[in-house]
DNA sequence: ACCTGCACTAAATAGCGCTCGTTACACT
DNA sequence: AGTGTAACGAGCGCTATTTAGTGCAGGT
């Protein structure tokens, strides 16, 4: 059982944008400082996952907890940028999912030098100092694991939720096998 | 000229170090 | 009572991971 907690989108409109000029009729919405970062962002409301658009038409999405709030943040751009006429409804060309990150439990605590083992040293990597929780590749799946001490993990990289849940499936029946708790 | 790395954003996870505020105690 | 110092807790930022995007700096 994972919880998605961060949902990562991309798409691209059929236009170049001139950023100022967007920003300027978006209003609050809208933050574009060119000096820091070339992306101009929109947040649609005060909670609400951050779009940010570049000035080539391409555009990321980020911080949705779930494909479908992805999904409603892509229309919700649509519109804001439809209504004062910055695009046209069909000039979106594409948008897709690239990343979830998704949390589960494991297990209760966790030996992770013992676990490093369990899983393959070329596969993980455990570094204390650097950092507490201990990152699995496999090189099977598409996604990276980061597991801790307390058998909580995180899982990122993947763009379908049914890999997520994979990789958690085989972390668990390997930990059953391994009983390093 | 080309490649790499960094700037930034979101989110979870956990451990460490630092700063800041509050509280307690000693001394004048 | 007022002031100075010490101790402690809370909160924050950093560490690492992933992914898209653009633009710039630096190195080869």
């Amino acid at each position: 059982m994972v919880e998605l907690v961060n949902v990562v989108g991309s798409g691209s409109f059929d236009r170049e944008f001139d950023l100022s000029v967007v920003a300027e009729d978006l209003g609050s919405l809208a933050e574009f400082d060119e000096e820091k970062y070339p992306g101009m962002y929109v947040r649609l409301s005060e909670d609400s996952p951050l779009a940010t658009i570049y000035r080539t038409g391409k555009f990321i999405v980020t911080g949705a907890d779930s494909i479908d709030e992805l999904y409603d943040v892509r229309e919700e751009l649509v519109d804001v940028l439809t209504g004062p006429g910055i695009i046209l409804e069909d000039d979106l060309e594409w948008f897709s999912v690239q990343n979830l990150v998704c949390t589960t439990v494991l297990s209760s605590d966790l030996k992770l030098n013992a676990l490093a083992i369990g899983l393959g040293l070329e596969q993980t990597e455990y570094e204390p100092e650097q950092f507490p929780g201990l990152i699995y590749r496999n090189p099977d799946f598409e996604c990276v694991a980061l597991i801790f001490s307390t058998g909580k993990a995180v899982i990122t990289g993947s763009s379908d939720l049914e890999e997520a849940e994979a990789v958690a499936s085989f972390l668990e029946e390997k930990l059953s096998r391994l009983q390093l708790n």
